[in-house]
DNA sequence: GACTGATCATGG
DNA sequence: CCATGATCAGTC
């Protein structure tokens, strides 16, 4: 049942508005109250707090390439984090193709779009929480500084440049200080299409852009201990 | 404990 | 199948 799901907010405080009022809950609770049967593990439940997040707080764009709220730009994140707010993960961004259709430019590419305006919503939990104990912070809505933009924009114009001269093969989650790639996939044995070195077509496991964990740390302290 | 590569679920 | 949503788990 969806009948608890609440139509998309209209303007920004109602979207932060409405995620400060679920602040608290665990995942348990909010899945309860919005009509979502939890998963029986954290392994089978990945996603689930990005899902339940999307129900909770009305965003429209479901699987579809779009932000999550479009009508204010705004692109939803769950962000998981310990006890001391430090993040445990890093953070999916986009697909990365390998096929050459990749921006070479920071300010034309994808990575840059999604991450104008995000809506970063803390998870909190300890290493030995149940999926259904973890719960909800309080949301930081956010947009890079100067600087969290000009690392961005290095290590995406960095990347991009690898991957426009055909070097899949040779990109790993090792380069880039805030930004990486990394595979993304169901499996390792699922396989794109991409353009080789020599501009010759070869199969490569499917990238993403992912922010480091390190990068959304700091972002996170720097909003929270200056008061954003 | 951090980090990388691998993997799980849902919907169109 | 491909996009969305991520976290797991082995290795460094």
């Amino acid at each position: 049942m969806d009948s608890a799901a609440p139509a998309p907010p209209e303007h920004e405080d109602e979207l932060v508005n409405r995620d400060r009022r679920l602040a608290g809950a665990s995942l348990a609770a909010a899945a309860e109250r919005y009509g979502l049967e939890l998963p029986p593990s954290s392994t089978r439940g990945k996603g689930f707090a990005g899902r339940l997040l999307e129900v909770a707080l009305g965003a429209t764009a479901g699987s579809r390439a779009a932000p999550d709220f479009p009508e204010l730009g705004i692109e939803l994140k769950t962000l998981p984090v310990d006890l001391q707010g430090k993040p445990r993960e890093s953070t999916w961004v986009c697909h990365c193709p390998l096929d050459g259709s990749l921006p070479i430019s920071w300010a034309d590419s994808w990575v840059r779009q999604k991450l104008s305006r995000v809506l970063w919503i803390p998870i909190v939990y300890d290493a030995s929480a149940e999926l259904g104990d973890r719960r909800i912070g309080l949301p930081i809505l956010w947009s890079p500084n100067a600087e969290e933009a000009s690392m961005l924009g290095q290590d995406y114009e960095a990347l991009a440049e690898r991957v426009a001269l055909g070097e899949a093969d040779t990109i790993s989650a090792r380069h880039g200080v805030a930004l990486q790639i990394r595979p993304k996939a169901a499996d390792a044995r699922q396989a794109d299409w991409v353009v080789g070195e020599e501009g010759e077509w070869t199969l490569a496991n499917p990238r993403g852009f992912y922010l480091r964990a390190s990068f959304t740390g700091a972002m996170l302290a720097r909003r929270v201990t200056t008061g954003g």
